[in-house]
DNA sequence: CGAGCTCTTGATTCTGTTCAATCTTAGTGG
DNA sequence: CCACTAAGATTGAACAGAATCAAGAGCTCG
């Protein structure tokens, strides 16, 4: 990790320069934001930012995940967003976090300094059409997750999840995910089940249920391997073909 | 409603203008945006958009209540969204509607051409900067309801959504909700358990509960009449003065 | 090797669903 | 004017799925 500053100092080495908020940005404007920017650094578990926190920034993951949740005064906890490089966080315009932020894995930001990058956005509209195009597609994504919470049983919210984190690891690799695909999973039973609305224990039970079914087949406890891909997806209950954007 | 269609001609008498997708327009952009803008109207009950659908305009609601809801496959079906006056339908940049939006009462809506408005959208900073601002609000709100959805019981849900609607509607009155408030129910039970991830049967049951535990009064079965705000507030579970933005 | 995690599994409880009957209300037509 | 209907709403009884409580297994790390 010592020597990612460095080689990250340079936009065009950037590995989230083609999907992050300054993916449409124009030579003279990245020159720009790369005036305001600096890199942090959180360890696996760490807190990024409590709700109510003072922001002083705004950033994109370069590398790692975190987790987006909102916790009810007598400790229930709501997973309400799973962040993955290239992901933004925080608000323009807003003075205040919305909502916990908590590195899973070890994660590096980008951040902007809020005070100016906000300045920038109303010079540069290149930064602002791509934060609308990203707001609009984790709307979308949040709206599709309303229904696996609202609607879905604990065996098809397990599936779904596993499905949505499939997809992403193949999307990756820059591969279409098929049969006999493996991937990790980089959540922990507990935060699973705070994604999806559940207990812990009922993860676990489902997890095994689906291994039993002969639906996955697991390595360990975090690595998957997904024998039939249209098996696992009708696990689901999506449509087949439509359903989940992610 | 038939001289509606006049007073709106002119945006300076919209009734929606200091909120909508326009409210930060100067009087020039304005102009444009009148050249290509015109009038719908959907009566209680219809469909304005399926999943989907080619989407040949994007909309603001001007009277009238919507909802944005998703189905699957076997006919289970969650509601996302509460689309009130002067919230936003369509996505520029999106050919096909990816929810269902049904009229829940007579409907109004200030529609624009999606191919111009995404022009125009480019040219004049103003409509895409509230855009944005509409849009992370909305998805604050979503990320909120996720919270209801996944860890809420049912006692707890329906306090939330009677909250949101009270609150609403006195926003609509210009007041602050108070001791005494009189509002009313906008949904049917059935779009209320869509709304809520339960089944009508479950809300009737938790209505009347609440009836009987005299948190809320009912006159016939949509009025609702809230005697002390504070006491609905605690039934929600949220934090007492935090909590919900909406 | 043992301490402390995470995870799994079992037994029991309980919340919300399902199935079914009844009530209410508004609208219709004889 | 009033029976008749249909849609929305309420209520009850039985059931099912997930939560809760509890015990123990498997790993990792000092």
């Amino acid at each position: 990790m010592g020597s990612l500053h460095l080689d990250l100092k340079d936009c065009g080495n950037c590995p989230i320069r083609h999907r992050a908020v300054c993916s449409r940005c124009e030579p003279d404007e990245l020159e720009v934001l790369e005036e305001i920017k600096y890199y942090r650094s959180y360890e696996a578990g760490q807190p990024i930012l409590w709700s109510g926190d003072h922001m002083e920034f705004v950033a994109s993951i370069v590398t790692g995940i975190s987790t987006l949740s909102q916790t009810m005064e007598d400790g229930r906890t709501q997973m309400v967003g799973l962040l993955l490089p290239s992901d933004f966080i925080g608000r323009p315009g807003r003075e205040t976090a919305a909502f916990d932020v908590v590195a899973v894995s070890d994660v590096t930001l980008c951040c902007f300094r809020r005070r100016p990058f906000e300045q920038l956005m109303t010079n540069t509209p290149h930064i602002g059409q791509r934060l609308l195009e990203m707001t609009l597609d984790e709307l979308d994504s949040a709206r599709e997750w309303m229904t696996v919470l609202g609607r879905k049983t604990a065996r098809e919210k397990i599936a779904s999840l596993l499905l949505i984190v499939a997809r992403r690891d193949a999307s990756l690799r820059k591969q279409l995910p098929g049969d006999g695909m493996v991937f990790d999973l980089p959540l922990t039973r507990e935060a699973m089940s705070d994604y999806l609305g559940l207990t812990l224990e009922t993860v676990s039970r489902q997890i095994s249920a689906l291994r039993k079914s002969g639906i996955i087949q697991l390595e360990g406890k975090r690595r998957v391997i997904v024998p039939d891909l249209q098996d696992l997806i009708a696990e689901t209950g999506d449509d087949v073909d439509g359903g989940m954007i992610i």
